[in-house]
RNA sequence: GCUAAUGUGGCUCAGCCGGUAGAGCAGUUGAUUCGUAAUCAACAGGUCGUGGGUUCGAGUCCCACCAUUAGCUCCA
């Protein structure tokens, strides 16, 4: 057996950029024994799997860096991310701030300068938390009883530093030229709120200082295409200290909005849709029979009047339930495509807030169709189409991920599982690549999930599509069939832009407030050089005001 | 909600070890009409997030609350 490093030698495929290999399309460090005549390749910083290394191989440095420095600190975890690396401590009860992270770098800098090896090593499980018990890592103990039995238990170790790790690794740690400590944080154990709380500390690194650099300068220049910066800058919308999360619109952001509606309407007619508008508040009642009283009621905001309890709607298939079963539905009728753009308010944790991306009021672009079993693929093929179109329109690359059965649910297993195959059928019929998320659907049923990515590339959920068979039967709705029976019809929730707020926010930074120029506020702007211009300059404005041009003088 | 940081005129920020606020831009007024982001001058604008406390005295120190920012959780 030889390792990837010589396989590659021979081949004549090593270079100092070589930082792990992949076999067979396993991700594995130089140092791994390969099989004879496997198929070996070179991965550098350029390749995912390089990439991926490389951060890992950083977050060890990082966690013995902290280990040095505050030896009681317990080791969790610590991966490589999309965009660099992290590593989560229990601290006990200190915190980390933001200026024990130049003392943590200084550190790290030694380690680099020493170039340790990584070093693997396997032990069989109870020798493994034996090694675990005398280093005082309980979670490490925690994460070795999870490995499944025959798996082997691997450990790295990096000069005085061992962390059990299933790796890969780089040969050393030397070949980290430049990194940067992004920022210290709070995060949960296992990313569960119920969980302590944990002290992460994120990072970046690079074979090269340049590399660094970009990068950094990459972020700075995000931050000036912020929305919250440019909705203030061009006066178009702001979120003041008196509405957490209750957005205002001035003149100018509203001439985008109305013409994101204007926009909107338009396609729906085309598409065959027509629309409605619910009252923003309603019975408590109604919310029991929806569920949303006994599944959403902490993000509810509810008010009485004359005694009785009412809720300000956190969504709008309820209302739209109601508007359905005015009356009598035939068959020949079905489906039905009934759009609202409507205004819904949720309490979302104050953490949560974020600009217009995040808020607790705002205006969905909402859809509900309603129709007859054999319907449904054709019909979430079409929203597909629709809300492809709207994206393409504007230039925006998006994922889709599916999304089942969440715990706190509400209907059938066989409910469940005819809405979600009938989901994941149209998704494959379209042949469209999508991800999984299990237990992510909502609590009436599962969807699809269209996420937009803004300008520093974190990733917002904006259209989605979701699949109902649980609210018709608890509302009773129905239509009459050719059989003259009355039968049941299925319903599907979905919005394109997902909420007109956050659409917006996503616009805004993806054009850098460079909007184009059928949704400029100002489409043209009129400059007069000097005074002997003026009289001119005002007729000229007067002329593109009388044909429809946004100008400002 | 949790962890950390921040909160000074419309905006961006300065204000050292506590002695009672400063700049640039924007605004107003006047001058300038000069070729590609802000010419000159004057004026106006702040109970320094809110409420307590320490102190002879607090923007500066302490506490509580509110909001914001980053991340976690959650989500359109």
């Amino acid at each position: 057996m030889k390792t990837a490093y010589e396989v590659l030698k021979e081949n004549g495929q090593i270079s100092r950029e070589v930082l792990a290999a992949s076999v067979y399309g396993e991700l594995c460090e130089l140092s791994a024994e390969v099989p004879d005549g496997a198929e070996v390749k070179p991965l550098t910083f350029e390749d995912e799997g390089g990439k991926k290394v490389f951060w890992h191989t950083s977050s060890h440095v990082l966690a013995a860096a902290v280990k040095r420095l505050y030896p009681d600190v317990k080791l969790t975890i610590g991966p490589a991310i999309g965009n660099g690396f992290y590593y989560d401590f229990d601290a006990g009860d200190m915190s980390f701030t933001p200026d024990m992270l130049d003392k943590i770098e200084a550190e790290m800098k030694k380690i680099i300068r020493d170039n340790p090896r990584e070093e693997r090593f396997t032990l069989p499980r109870d020798e493994a938390i034996k090694l675990m018990e005398e280093r005082g890592e309980p979670y490490k103990i925690l994460l070795i009883e999870r490995v499944p039995e025959g798996e082997e238990i691997s450990f790295y170790r990096q000069g005085e530093f061992i962390d059990l790790c299933a790796g890969p690794h780089l040969y050393s740690a030397g070949a980290i030229k430049a990194f940067k400590l992004i920022q210290c944080t709070g995060a949960y154990w296992e990313g569960d709120s119920k969980n302590k709380m944990l002290q992460r500390v994120y990072g970046v690194s690079f074979p090269e200082k340049a590399m660094l650099d970009e990068y950094l300068n990459r972020l700075e220049e995000a931050k000036k295409r912020d929305h919250r910066k440019i909705g203030r800058e061009m006066d178009l919308f702001d979120i003041y200290e008196e509405g957490p999360g209750f957005p205002f619109f001035f003149p100018k952001g509203m001439i985008i909005r109305n013409l994101l509606e204007d926009y909107w309407r338009q396609l729906h007619r085309e598409a065959g849709y027509e629309e409605i508008k619910t009252p923003i508040i309603l019975s408590r009642k109604l919310w029991e029979t929806s569920g949303h009283w006994d599944h959403y009621r902490e993000n509810m905001y509810t008010t009485v009047i004359d005694d009785f309890d009412f809720a300000i709607k956190p969504m709008n298939c309820p209302g739209g339930l109601l508007a359905y079963k005015r009356k009598l539905h035939s068959y020949r009728d079905l489906p039905i495509r009934c759009g609202e753009l409507g205004l819904v308010h949720r309490h979302e944790l104050s953490g949560a807030l974020h600009g217009l991306m995040r808020v607790r009021c705002f205006t969905q672009d909402d859809a509900h169709i309603f129709m007859m079993p054999e319907q449904i693929k054709d019909e979430i093929i079409g929203v597909y189409k629709l809300i492809d179109k709207v994206y393409s329109t504007f230039g925006f690359k998006y994922s889709i991920e599916l999304s089942t059965r969440p715990e706190n649910s509400i209907g059938t297993d066989e409910a469940w599982e005819q809405a979600t195959n009938g989901l994941k059928g149209a998704l494959d019929e379209l042949g469209l690549t999508y991800k999984i998320n299990e237990g992510d659907g909502a609590f009436y049923g599962p969807k699809i999930d269209f996420h937009l990515e803004d300008c520093i590339r974190r990733t917002w959920q904006c259209g989605t599509i979701q699949l109902d068979m649980n609210l018709p039967e608890l509302f009773d709705i129905t239509y009459v069939g050719a059989d003259n029976q009355r039968h049941r019809p299925v319903m599907i929730h979905r919005v394109v832009f997902g909420s007109i707020e956050r659409f917006i926010a996503i616009l805004t930074e993806h054009f850098a407030g460079a909007f184009p120029l059928w949704l400029a506020p100002v489409q043209v702007k009129v400059l007069p050089i000097v005074d002997a211009c003026n009289e001119y300059c005002d007729s000229l404005a007067a002329e593109l005001d009388a044909a429809g041009i946004r100008i400002e003088k």
